[in-house]
RNA sequence: GCCGGCGUAGCUCAGAGGUAGAGCAGCUGAUUCGUAAUCAGCAGGUCGUAGGUUCAAAUCCUAUCGCCGGCUCCA
């Protein structure tokens, strides 16, 4: 028995019980739809009232009743006038539009418990007794299928388990993952803020915020040094003319920041490429300097609507790590690979090991939605899955995904709440190098349009270090902590060979904070309980001329001289450990 | 952009027509302390912003900005 269809099947019914309750308590409701989803389910109702947090008892309490009354599960085969003629009776409009827009030759079924009947592919429970762990969560709009021109519903959240421990499991998760959360991290271990008075989605580092950026952003050079990359830096701003001839200005337009400067009109840039492309055209290239790869920590602007800011996840100026990659046709497979596994090398340095890998194809069914031809569309897939698995990499690939200008692969990273988020993404495309007329001089002296590949490896700093703060909880690895060693004295009468210590740790390049305030020492180590070492330094210390080293989660690991505390920390960073 | 909820001290929140309150943080003082919260005192707010209703608005209404949960979007 497979336990994952069984769980939707049940969360499936659950939703069916939550729509029964809703229409005996609030009659002359419309149902939408209502399937089952990850840890749960949601039904959509149109209803001119809206459903309060308040509504929710007296929902789950009549769910519950209808579960003790333990009505069997009907399902019951219709010709599609029986169906249309039932819920017109019922003045469910929304099942009528499902009904009418069903193929002709499909099935038509539908299920019933008690009173309640709905259209309705099952499978179900056999009855609403089996049902009962669950707890409605709560309630949003939502468009009727998912398209902004129709009407919006109100769909309400529930959660659905098999037992009540998973359930508890669950809401328990829900709650320690906002511990975690990085807007409210951030805020505590002043990381970023986000000023409502000079914009949303605009994002000032404070200190410690930008220590771990400016850490991950070194690590990032570094090893785009290390594999052959030439690193960039480019303008923020463009004539429009430069994104005129990208296509930016034709279908991204209203996501660009447009001012005009006298008689010129420029672009707050919402991407890299084209400054890249720029570069490359710069002179005549051969064939001799490919591949060239250029990379850069570019800051873009977007202007992303209002509803879909979401802390750093979803910000409207953040830092792009671009890079782009000009070879030759038959450098593009090799190139792939290297990118393929520098992705992954970099995010697990990072500690991210969960990764889903996918791989995005052109929708085979809409060829006029893309540029070029299907063949060159054919033998890129084919080289993008081939690389893929010739690393034995477990992916899934998805129809009608691809960018309009080429196929891609995608890393998505999963964070504390289960959610996946974009991370690294590898892009071929066949639109820019005709648009900017990307070239390069074979070996033949005849000139050959290159081949260009867009990757990106963390995406957007920011959207990164959001995920990043949640996966450590704030508690970074040593090589990115804004704060990597505090001194405790004990009194004051330690603060001398503290001060000491501070300066010989601080030398060897450490960053440590010396907590020199007249406190117990049980309050300054919970007040650094983050902090990677705390050296606690007490009149024992004083005399044995050593540091007591405490780890946050190891907790006392001993005595030792600064020296050899200094060569331990020091190697826990160069080696850039992420425990 | 859309639906719903919410904006009160640096932070977390209470107050629901009668003139603003707690804890933590901050400051001052006392305490000099051995591995996750020492005690006391002081100070701190045009209640997001702008209008309106009212004798009186943090509280009711309107608009606006922002935040939260979703939807949509992410050439």
């Amino acid at each position: 028995m497979n336990m994952t269809i069984d769980l939707d099947k049940y969360r499936h019914s659950t939703a069916h019980l939550l729509a029964d309750a809703v229409l005996q308590l609030f009659p002359g409701t419309k149902l939408g739809i209502g399937p089952a989803i990850e840890n749960g389910f949601y039904y959509d109702f149109d209803r001119d009232v809206p459903f309060s947090d308040a509504d929710f008892e007296s929902i789950e309490a009549k769910m519950r009743d209808i579960v003790s009354r333990d009505l069997p599960f009907e399902r019951q085969v219709v010709t599609r006038e029986e169906a249309l003629a039932l819920f017109s009776s019922l003045g469910q409009d929304y099942k009528l539009d499902l009904i009418n827009n069903l193929p002709s030759d499909e099935e038509i079924t539908v299920y019933r418990h008690g009173d309640f009947v709905d259209l309705c592919l099952g499978p179900h429970v056999s009855s609403t007794g089996e049902l009962g762990v669950f707890k409605l969560i709560s309630v949003a709009g939502a468009y009727w299928l998912g398209d902004e021109k129709n009407p919006m519903l109100q769909r309400i959240y529930g959660a659905a388990f098999a037992t009540q421990e998973q359930l508890d499991e669950y809401l328990k998760k829900l709650e320690e993952a906002k511990l975690r959360d990085h807007r409210i991290l951030g805020k505590q271990l002043e990381l970023f803020s986000i000023d409502e008075q000079v914009g949303a989605g605009l994002v000032y580092w404070h200190p410690n915020g930008a220590t771990i950026k400016r850490e991950i952003e070194r690590f990032w050079e570094d090893e785009h040094l290390k594999r052959g990359y030439d690193l960039l830096s480019t303008p923020h701003i463009a004539k429009s003319k430069l994104w005129e001839i990208s296509g930016h200005y034709g279908h991204y337009k209203e996501n660009m920041y447009i001012f005009p400067v006298g008689n010129e009109e420029y672009v707050l840039k919402p991407m890299n490429c084209p400054m890249h492309l720029q570069v490359y055209k710069s002179r005549i290239r051969s064939y001799r300097e490919l591949p060239i790869r250029f990379a850069e920590l570019g800051t873009v602007y977007r202007r992303e609507r209002s509803g879909t800011l979401h802390g750093l996840f979803r910000v409207r100026g953040y830092t792009c790590d671009d890079a782009h990659i000009f070879c030759s046709f038959d450098q593009v497979e090799e190139e792939i690979g290297a990118l393929v596994e520098f992705s992954q090398y970099f995010v697990r340095c990072l500690g991210f090991e969960n990764l889903q890998i996918e791989l995005s194809l052109m929708d085979p069914a809409h060829p006029e939605h893309y540029i070029g031809s299907p063949e060159v569309w054919e033998r890129s897939q084919a080289t993008l899955r081939h690389v893929l698995q010739s690393k034995s990499l477990e992916f899934i690939e998805i129809e009608g995904e691809a960018a309009f200008y080429g196929p891609k692969i995608d890393f998505q990273l999963i964070d504390v709440y289960g959610h996946k988020q974009q991370g690294s993404t590898i892009q071929l495309d066949f639109n820019l190098p005709e648009r900017f007329d990307l070239k390069y001089v074979n070996s033949s002296g005849g000139e050959e349009y290159v081949a260009l590949l867009h990757n990106a490896i963390l995406g957007s700093i920011e959207r990164f270090m959001a995920a990043f703060i949640e996966n450590y909880g704030g508690a970074f690895p040593m090589w990115v902590s804004p704060v990597q060693v505090a001194l405790l004295p004990i009194t004051d009468a330690q603060l001398e060979f503290a001060s000491q210590i501070h300066e010989e740790l601080k030398d060897s390049g450490l960053r440590v904070y010396l907590d020199d305030r007249n406190e117990k020492l049980g309050f300054k180590i919970r007040e650094h309980s983050k902090v990677p070492y705390q050296l606690v330094i007490g009149k024992k210390e004083v005399e044995s001329s050593c540091v007591s080293v405490r780890h946050r989660s190891r907790g006392q690991i001993g005595t030792m001289t600064s020296s050899e505390f200094k060569s331990l920390a020091c190697e826990e960073v160069q080696n850039r450990v992420i425990s």
